[in-house]
DNA sequence: CTACTTCTTGAAAGCGCTTTCACAGAATAA
DNA sequence: TTATTCTGTGAAAGCGCTTTCAAGAAGTAG
């Protein structure tokens, strides 16, 4: 029986053709079993001996059988799923993470689940709800601005994995930047080039990152004994724009500078655009640097110096602490560090 | 009965403490009605009188009852969920276009499931033959190398919507760019400014879109009346480092030419990079247009000439096209048309 | 040869929800 | 009044799978 299911092949993928399901209960009676041996072999939970094992297997290769994954989410009271919240579908950083997650994640049964958030905490918190109502056994969440006591609350309940975000009870379970560290050495490396008119466009300062690289920022220029000039700090936004706004503004103000730490890479484009619109030659009149190693910063005319995050890197191993998490150990995270490329955007101060 | 179960309020979301679910069961005692009666409610599926219908939304209301989506994929036999393939989740223009599929899906209930196919047609068969497991309703797909017949056989089971991939018998569900009058327009602008030795670098040509670019390349040249030199084309394959390459070879080979059209940016970005290494000036010298007008195209230095293509709409579309399949109805979809975006990359012929 | 494990197996009880069925009671028609 | 149709409702039967339980077969020990 259960041969009355228009099957078609191709490419060695078999499609039913009827959108009838094939069943456990067909390759039973397909293979002369019960339910319960399909169900053994399909796991390998039991023993079960070597003849009913390959009628199984023959009737599961025959049919085409694919486990209806509802039923056995329902069943097991698991999904082998995890859900990634990103902030932004297509924010280059935060994509390169989340291409390290799905290559972490490849191969070992879990499928991920993705949600964004949009950098707005209500919409973030709608969307891990949603997620959670999907029932994703674990939770890997990429920065944000949902409240810490909204995650720790999840924390509690299902494993989670933060990365790029700093929740003072969960550090253990969070990959994170040395944010300071690299806008430190951003800074210090263009004062060693003799520089100190040194302009920072920070990030949003109410995200975390921002404040860090912020502080970074600072604490070399103050080491180095050159002083604080708050004219020469500006907000931005991340966004390339913001980078653009931010030299304007300095030109409008006439104000002197012979270089620029921008707290991403796209601000830094930005930044480079006005000054190309104001025939300033990178790196021989203005050095420019930026923060988080785009792919494409390799490729600006100039090539741009900035801060290396290995975010690849950290998305394969968000992947594979929540897998830990979920199968019950304590997570042990090896701290990322921030590290400088010199590219051609930085000169020598004339 | 019920209140068994400890909550925890925070910011007016209520999360369940014991990992136990509350299910139907629980609102059902709790709010004095039978289990059925609280799927009708819930469902909106029959009429329930006023007073059961408020006592159960108290119920719901006060245990925060979220349903579990796998007893009802399993009980419906349809999951709200769309599948969408995607060719590398940090590729530019195609996260463009799935931000569009997130906007598009966004409050319909739907929720979209990614997978990627990285332009290998096993991954891809595997990647859909994953989402199809999920019991996906129904499946976008984002380009691509599977064979037309493997997606036929999708398309007669599945809804399915097809972007930027043509396959003859379902141009009625896809989404479709104008490569061919795309890279037209690209190579009649650098004609019109003068040019004659124009370089193109392809993209991967066994990819329908970097054909049709190619002929439009071709067409616009014959139609001028301008000789092809196939030494002036050069095949690529779509990241940067292949335009650098292209722009190496033709130096090295010598070889004379006053415009680079690219079959997309990313690899304009590339032969910009080589031409600001051999301190060729960009548009003075060489003039170069790209394909896609990816976000950071308006930032380049100078800002790139390019063909744009309304990725977030057509994203849009294709959401709006996909739940109109699921129910039932006959998919309309209007053609998008690539548009010249001149910027400052292209000059007139000196 | 009996008593006690160990294997292998099928039957059956869920998992949480939707939906059909049947049945009261109310409303309408005759 | 009686016959007929609605309406609102609960019981119960699945959806396809996992897992517990119990039992027969087989092996080991005394």
């Amino acid at each position: 029986m259960g041969g009355m299911k228009a099957l078609s092949y191709s490419k060695g993928v078999i499609v039913s053709q009827s959108s009838q399901q094939i069943t456990m209960q067909d390759i039973a009676t397909q293979s002369g079993v019960s339910l319960s041996t399909v169900s053994r072999v399909l796991n390998g939970s039991e023993n079960v001996s070597q003849e009913k094992q390959a009628a199984v297997m023959a009737a599961v290769e025959a049919l085409n059988y694919r486990p209806n994954v509802f039923a056995q989410g329902l069943a097991r009271g698991a999904s082998r799923t995890v859900g990634v919240l990103t902030q932004h579908i297509s924010a280059p950083f935060f994509d390169a993470i989340l291409d390290g997650v799905l290559a972490g994640l490849r191969g070992t049964g879990y499928s991920p689940l993705f949600a964004d958030g949009l950098w707005r905490a209500d919409r973030e918190e709608r969307s891990i709800q949603l997620l959670l109502d999907r029932q994703v056994d674990g939770l890997i969440v990429l920065g944000g601005a949902t409240s810490n006591c909204f995650l720790r609350e999840i924390a509690a309940q299902k494993p989670l994995v933060l990365v790029g975000r700093v929740v003072p009870e969960l550090t253990h379970q969070s990959v994170l930047f040395d944010d300071f560290k690299g806008a430190y050495l951003a800074t210090q490396h263009l004062i060693e080039l003799g520089h100190r008119q040194i302009v920072h466009i920070t990030g949003i300062l109410e995200h975390e990152d921002a404040l860090l690289r912020k502080k970074g920022y600072l604490q070399a220029l103050e080491d180095a004994g050159i002083p604080i000039n708050d004219n020469l700090i500006l907000e931005g936004n991340f966004v390339e724009q913001s980078g653009v706004l931010a030299v304007e503004m300095l030109f409008n103000r006439g104000q002197l500078f012979s270089a620029i730490f921008a707290a991403n890479d796209q601000m830094a484009y930005g930044a480079r655009l006005a000054l190309y619109r104001r025939g300033i030659r990178v790196p021989e009149d203005v050095s420019l640097v930026g923060y988080d190693d785009l792919v494409h910063s390799a490729y600006t005319t100039p090539p741009l110096t900035t801060i290396h995050q290995p975010a690849f890197q950290m998305g394969e191993v968000a992947a594979n602490t929540i897998l830990g998490l979920i199968g019950g150990e304590q997570p042990e995270i090896a701290p990322f560090k921030a590290e400088l490329i010199v590219r051609n955007s930085t000169a020598r101060h004339r």
